[in-house]
DNA sequence: GTTGGTGGCCAACACTTGTTGACAAGGCTA
DNA sequence: TAGCCTTGTCAACAAGTGTTGGCCACCAAC
C-alpha cells in the first residue's frame, strides 16, 4: 500500500530515526523555499525535488501528494513571547519587532502569505495560525477578552499589510525603511488596537 | 502577421466601433472575474473563454497572450478624490471609506492583490498603481512632501492588510466587522500616518 | 458576382504538470 | 546465505496548459 509514511516530519518525536530523515528534511527545506518564492502552483514538485537533489517520486512517497507536502512544509510556530512576560505598555513595539524578526528569518511566513492568497488550504492554514497563535495574545492583553478576536484581526491586518508591502510586493518606500523606522511607526498603531478603548 | 489589435480595449476612444467590441468586453469581464477568484496561474485562458462564451483562440487574437490579457484586465483607476476637495482633518476616514467601497464594488483590486503576490508583472502593476495614484494623495496632504512616499507606503500597508484579512484570507473577525467599525478603527491610523509629525 | 477583410470555431501542436508502477541496490535480521 | 524492508531511480501515464494555423460564414465595397 503506497500510503505516505505517517508523521515522520519531526525527528524530535520518540520514534527511532530512519536513514531517510535527511532526505525528508531536504525536501521540506526545498519545498519551503519554492513555495515562498513562487507560490503554490508555480512551485512544482519537480523543481522542489531537483532542489533537494532527489527524484520527484520520493516526494510522493514521503508526503503523499502536493497538498500533503504543503501541509508539512507550512507547519509554523510564530514563537510569540509569553503574554505575561511583556510589559503592558509596550506590547505594540515588542510585537512589531518580533514579527519583523520572524519574517526576515523564516521563509515559511512568506510562503504562507503567497500561497494563502491563491490557494484554499493555504488560506485555511493562515486562519488557523491566526486563531491559535495571535488571538490568544490579544486575549491576554486587551481590556475585554470578548473583543480579543476583533483586536487581533486589526493587529494582523497592519502587520500582514506591512509584510506584504515590504517583502512581497516590494513597494520601494516600504522596503527602504529601516527596521527601527517601521517599529516606530507601527508600534503605536498596534498598541492602540490592543489596549485602547473602542473608538 | 498575427499581431494583436492595438489598444482596442477602450471603446470610448475616438476610433470607430467594431462589431467585436462586445466580445472584447466580455473577455475582459470574464478575465477580471477569473483572475480575482483564482489568481494568475489557475485562471486559465480556456476557463476565461468559456465564461465569456467564446473560443480560447479569440483571446489570443485580441490580447496576444496571457500576459497581455492580464495587462488589459488589470488596468485600474482607484478614482481617489481630488486632494484639495477633502478636509485635512478627516482625510483618514475619507480614504478608508473610499477604499472599502472600491474594494467591494470592483473585482480588479482583488485580482491585483491575488496576482501581485505570485506574479512578477502583477506586483509591478501594483507598484505602479501605488506610485501613480496613492503617493500623490499623500504628497498633497502630508506636512513634508519629501516624506510622501514613506507615508503613502504606511497607508497602503494598513489598507492592503485589511483588504487581505477581510476579502482574501477571510479571517472571521475581520470579515464580520461592519463597514463603520472598520472605518472607526482604521481612520485614526491612516490619519496619523499622513498628517502627524514623525514619531 | 467577386473580392477582401473581419469575427469566429475547430483541431492540433509541444510542453508541463501531478502521479504511478516497475525495478535495482543496500543494509538488516534470521 | 537467504530473505525482507527501506531508499532510491527511471520511464511512463493521463490530463491540462498556452498557443498556432487552417478553415468557414458573414458583410461591405467594387
Amino acid at each position: 500500500m503506497p500510503e505516505p509514511d505517517t508523521d515522520r516530519t519531526a525527528p524530535s518525536t520518540a520514534a527511532a530515526p530512519r536513514r531517510s530523515d535527511a532526505t525528508r528534511a531536504a525536501i521540506l527545506r526545498a519545498a519551503r523555499e519554492r513555495f515562498a518564492a513562487d507560490g503554490y502552483e508555480r512551485a512544482t514538485i519537480r523543481a522542489i525535488a531537483r532542489e533537494a537533489g532527489i527524484d520527484p517520486s520520493m516526494v510522493m512517497r514521503y508526503y503523499g501528494n502536493k497538498e500533503g507536502l504543503f501541509a508539512a512544509a507550512s507547519e509554523f510556530d510564530l514563537r510569540l513571547p509569553e503574554p505575561d512576560s511583556l510589559p503592558r505598555a509596550r506590547v505594540g513595539a515588542a510585537l512589531v519587532g518580533h514579527f519583523l524578526d520572524r519574517w526576515e528569518r523564516d521563509d515559511v511566513l512568506t510562503a504562507l502569505l503567497r500561497v494563502g492568497t491563491t490557494n484554499a488550504s493555504g488560506a485555511e492554514r493562515m486562519r488557523n495560525v491566526f486563531r491559535d497563535q495571535v488571538v490568544p495574545i490579544a486575549a491576554a492583553v486587551c481590556p475585554d477578552p470578548a473583543e480579543a478576536p476583533r483586536r487581533a484581526a486589526l493587529v494582523a491586518s497592519q502587520i500582514l499589510g506591512m509584510a506584504l508591502a515590504r517583502y512581497v510586493l516590494r513597494f520601494p518606500p516600504a522596503a527602504a525603511m529601516s527596521r527601527e523606522e517601521v517599529v516606530a511607526w507601527l508600534a503605536p498603531t498596534v498598541q492602540r488596537y490592543l489596549t485602547e478603548e473602542r473608538p
